[in-house]
DNA sequence: GTCTATAGCTGGATAGAC
DNA sequence: GTCTATCCAGCTATAGAC
């Protein structure tokens, strides 16, 4: 499953006019990614916005639940890596999908199917997050585990967007010692991080 | 906790479109907070905006400028509290802010204005926190304090924002978890907490 | 200070030619 | 499938009366 594709491939216009709205989208936030612009962007005529997605709204719920999807394989295939919250805890801490995400999350503050679908994917991502996590704190042997999962799902999950976040700001005051903190536990439980030879 | 709501006390028509530009953000985003949106909802006229503000980024601005002096005033009274750590705690826990404070974040994503203003507010506050918490935690005697300054202090702020960012979408999978996790360390430095009488 | 009026633009969405 | 043309709504911002 998942093939590894190098993830940007032009299958037609569809996936063309949701490539344009995702780099408008992260870039210049929801209010400049119109049918237009982003049907310029693609190449395209703005009629097919309409063609295809029927709504812009429902072009940003697709957009949402492509993206999601993606990360959704990505999680599964770090999780079953051999060092589970190593690898989670790249995996949500370098995508650069936060300005993405913020703009999804600012658009559901007023657009109903947005905020349902944002909702269901998250529960998706926390529930296959906490299934790894407690098996892993489970088989963690005699020594009782640091914290408990949900505590260390949630902790890996703020921490990670909360800085990513900051940083688009140019804030970093006090994220060494937070990512130590982290790492700190994660080291505990998993051992060092063994290269990921990626 | 949430003592009387700062309350909208109106003085005059810049506070008045203030209020009202909080309200639109806060509740349908800000592709909705436009100038006659904003003047309707003020009952006032819209030309004002312009007459108050200059452009509506400067409103933006203006209105964020002033949530974030309340929220300085209001941490400053909480770290000079007997129970530092616990006052910050609920301060920046309870705050209903947030949906606001997304708005904001998404704005700057193509106002250069507002994105300035974020990050200076955001380092204003990280080094008062950073500030009372590392005394704190000098003061906390012989034993080794769990953590480090800067860690507990972006440990709060950052599940902090996002259980309550969360919860805006009823999603609470393991919140309860992270909460006693983050009290758990408070409970180790200040002992329990000891009732606000708020 | 507050209003009306308006210029100038951009948006979502549809009809219909090809 | 893709385009042009178009309707209509809403926006920022300004000019100017009161």
């Amino acid at each position: 499953m998942s093939s590894g594709r190098p993830v940007p491939v032009d299958e037609g216009s569809p996936a063309a006019l949701l490539d344009a709205a995702e780099k408008i989208l992260a870039e210049e936030g929801y209010a400049a990614a119109s049918s237009r612009r982003v049907a310029a962007a693609a190449g395209l005529n703005a009629a097919l916005v309409y063609y295809y997605f029927g709504t812009m709204d429902d072009l940003f719920v697709a957009l949402f639940r492509r993206g999601s999807e993606r990360s959704f394989q990505l999680q599964q295939e770090a999780l079953a890596s051999d060092q589970p919250l190593w690898s989670l805890w790249e995996a949500i801490h370098d995508r650069s999908s936060t300005a993405l995400t913020l703009e999804f999350i600012a658009l559901a503050n007023h657009r109903k199917a947005m905020r349902s679908e944002i909702t269901r994917s998250a529960l998706r991502f926390r529930r296959l997050q906490l299934d790894a996590v407690t098996e892993v704190l489970d088989r963690h042997g005699q020594q009782p585990p640091p914290v408990s999962p949900g505590a260390l799902v949630l902790l890996m999950s703020s921490v990670s967007r909360f800085l990513v976040m900051e940083r688009e700001f140019d804030i970093a005051v006090g994220h060494e010692d937070a990512v130590a903190m982290v790492e700190d536990i994660l080291v505990a439980i998993e051992g060092e991080r063994r290269s990921t030879a990626a």
